[in-house]
DNA sequence: TATATTTGATACCAATTGGTTTCATAAGCG
DNA sequence: CGCTTATGAAACCAATTGGTATCAAATATA
């Protein structure tokens, strides 16, 4: 049950309703209209997602709507750091040149 | 068994693995030594990470060294695009006065 | 107040996952 | 050639996953 931002945005849907809530935050009803799937199932996916801290529920009366915690995702940004600087150094301008070299 | 990116990086062993490779290529049971599970479990990472293309085996005698296809990375990169969008506009000095006002 | 709506929680199920054990294959070495 | 080493593959297993069906609670509405 250790849930972490990676785990939740392994599934697909999971990662359409991150999408679509990022636009303006929606309630699980509204949420489950747009895939195929129950409302219930998106209920466990907004769980799963809310046990993370990726979303926030906000009551209002009887429903329920869900904003995405946006610096949450800066998470994914933050572990991707470590590959964008190998792939910018990667193909700069000085390997480009040795590249280019040892192909002669 | 479709196979994709984000499945692949929600494992936290796979995710070790993909950071280790990505300073220099490796063989299996190299990468075994780095965690306390065994050979056959990291060659079913390998596998799955070979299916999604995030590495790539290069056969050395009877060794194989993994590589990491560091260009696949940026497909989730790709992805946070349009919440980097949202996270950056979000606190851009405008909003920022914005809230300051708000707040008065 | 009785009924409908919105939602979460629980029990259950089939499929998938990550792991181990065991085996097969191929390459190096005495 | 036999033996060791490096690796993948297959069979199996317990735990987890994503889904459905059903129920309970809370809020709106007639």
């Amino acid at each position: 049950m250790r849930r972490d931002i990676f785990q939740a945005i392994a599934d697909p849907t999971r990662r359409a309703i991150i999408t679509l809530i990022a636009i303006q935050a929606m309630t699980p009803n509204a949420i489950a209209e747009h895939f195929d799937t129950s409302r219930q199932a998106v209920s466990k996916h907004l769980r799963i997602l809310q046990e993370c801290e990726l979303i926030r529920p906000e009551q209002q009366g009887r429903e329920i709507y869900y904003t995405l915690e946006i610096e949450k995702m800066k998470e994914i940004d933050q572990w991707l750091e470590q590959f964008r600087k190998i792939w910018e150094t990667k193909f700069s301008q000085l390997d480009k040149l040795l590249v280019t070299l040892k192909k002669q």
